[in-house]
DNA sequence: ATGAGTGCAAAAAGTTTGCACCGCT
DNA sequence: AGCGGTGCAAACTTTTTGCACTCAT
């Protein structure tokens, strides 16, 4: 995935999920460290799925079921630590939502590959129409969907991570 | 729902959809006639469990199944008359996308009234953006969420389509 | 101890598909 | 005739949930 460079952050995630639980009278438990453990190893988007795959197949003490993965992701979510930037597959993608700037994403339909921008304008702009809808925004979510640049040149059939059929 | 005005269309839904059919070598039955008519009756969002249950319910002549629902709602977008905008209770939202101009999305928290709004500029951004990532854009799609006007002033309760506990 | 959390399997919910029959062209 | 389309029920996918057991605090 191309990404934006990452902000400093004084908290880490694990740190800050470990806060965010505090408040709800929730548990650090292990298996939570493990899943904040993994997700935040990279900045990559991923889905539950694939999570789940890397975690509950694990031969040592640090296997995590299903279950829990879904249930700890809904939790990452109200943490503020991950969101929900698109869907694909029939799946819900989440990103890092921590020590990352906003942006939004071009998804490309042939590869699937997703690319992350930033437009202060665009936040400008769609601040202006929430004024003149009386509506309190709180968050957006864009997806610009085509055909990215690698895919453009398909003589040299470049980039097709979806050709799996 | 608050939608924008139509635009002047030269050729009705129907006589587009059976255009379409015609290149794919697909007919235009009884039933899909139905579903254009029932689905172009008003410019209103729609999920497809809401659809068949206005067609599936049907005593007369005119009963549609839920697979031809499906079907026919994928040939409708296909045939550019039909769009998903939004996905809302896990369900897939469409809205027309032939004879109505380009616009976004204001999204309800509270009550999940989506109100369109259209805004020239935001295109022109993301031209730009994607002239700069050599992205050859083909649409995209804003969800701008939040609470709405009407649910912002609660004393009266005044909105609450989601109240379904 | 005590109540939150986990894993499992079963259940939901939305959507898709195999198949036999139907009906345009 | 031939092929696309329909309806039904079963299958599938992703995500959620009930329950008994476990463990963090």
């Amino acid at each position: 995935m191309k990404e934006l460079s990452a902000i400093a952050v004084d908290v880490t995630p694990p740190d800050r999920f470990r806060e965010y639980l505090g408040t709800q009278a929730k548990r650090l438990t292990r298996e939570r460290s493990i899943i904040v453990d993994e997700v935040f190893a990279s900045h990559e988007h991923f889905d539950a799925e694939q999570l789940v795959a890397r975690l509950s197949q694990r031969t040592d003490g640090n296997r995590v079921s299903r279950s829990t993965v879904y249930r700890t992701l809904a939790e990452l979510e109200k943490a503020g630590l991950l969101r929900k930037v698109a869907r694909s597959n029939d799946r819900e993608i989440y990103e890092h939502d921590y020590g990352y700037p906003q942006h939004d994403h071009l998804i490309c339909k042939k590869c699937g590959e997703l690319t992350e921008f930033q437009n202060p304008e665009l936040n400008e702009i769609l601040q202006q129409v929430a004024a003149q809808y009386g509506f309190r925004m709180e968050g957006h979510r864009l997806e610009v969907s085509g055909i990215c640049a690698a895919c453009s040149r398909p003589p040299s059939r470049g980039h097709r991570k979806l050709d799996m059929i």
